[in-house]
DNA sequence: TCTTTAGATCGATAGATATCGATGTATTTT
DNA sequence: AAAATACATCGATATCTATCGATCTAAAGA
């Protein structure tokens, strides 16, 4: 796990705006341009989307022509816990379930 | 919770290196500088410190004309897992103890 | 009071990044 | 095969940010 990677993954209003669009639903990427509504255009979302699938952020599944991304709960969870366990040692282990987190990567 | 000013903050390899050398203990800026051994000097130091504390992430102690730091770890703690919730609400619930989050802010 | 020390602030600069219009590429449809 | 659609890529630009040297401020010591 990058942490700074992760981090500057999710460090962009933009960003975390569409990952929230893409929360427990698949989206295409106009589906994306869509849901923001005149904010930013098709290039800058595939600009974004490229970055967070770097980053594990998003799951893609290519269908046709289409491109669908859904956000990786599981890399999301497991990263997060791993920020915890850095930066936070001695109140992590009160808080998660470490084992519960292991099995995530 | 400002989820973007939080990984914002997080996002740059200089402040998780000097968030590291704070972790479980309070160092002053200088102490931090000499940690960090020639990588950036003071103003730089200064600079990240209070990025860092604008985020809490960080507490400060006066004392005389030092300034002693240290992680804020219930913060951290408590802004971690908010993150979870917002991106992983599916997964969270089973990996972290929401009362034991909710505690802490 | 004068000097020293710790740290903050200022101004400048270089590098990173968000955004967009234009265009390229691959896939589907007609 | 030609047209249309979905998305990626390119090049340009503007904004943001990390960094530093120089200087300022406040506190402590002589």
């Amino acid at each position: 796990m990058d942490a700074v990677a992760f981090t500057k993954a999710l460090a962009d209003a933009t960003r975390q705006l569409i990952m929230k669009h893409l929360c427990c639903c698949w989206l295409s990427v106009n589906d994306v341009v869509d849901k923001l509504d005149g904010k930013v255009n098709q290039p800058t979302v595939s600009h974004h989307l490229k970055i967070l699938e770097s980053a594990h952020l998003v799951k893609v599944r290519k269908d046709g022509r289409q491109r669908f991304y859904t956000l990786d709960q599981e890399h999301l969870t497991y990263c997060c816990g791993q920020l915890m366990f850095n930066f936070a040692p001695e109140i992590a282990p009160n808080v998660i379930n470490q084992s519960a987190i292991e099995v995530l990567e």
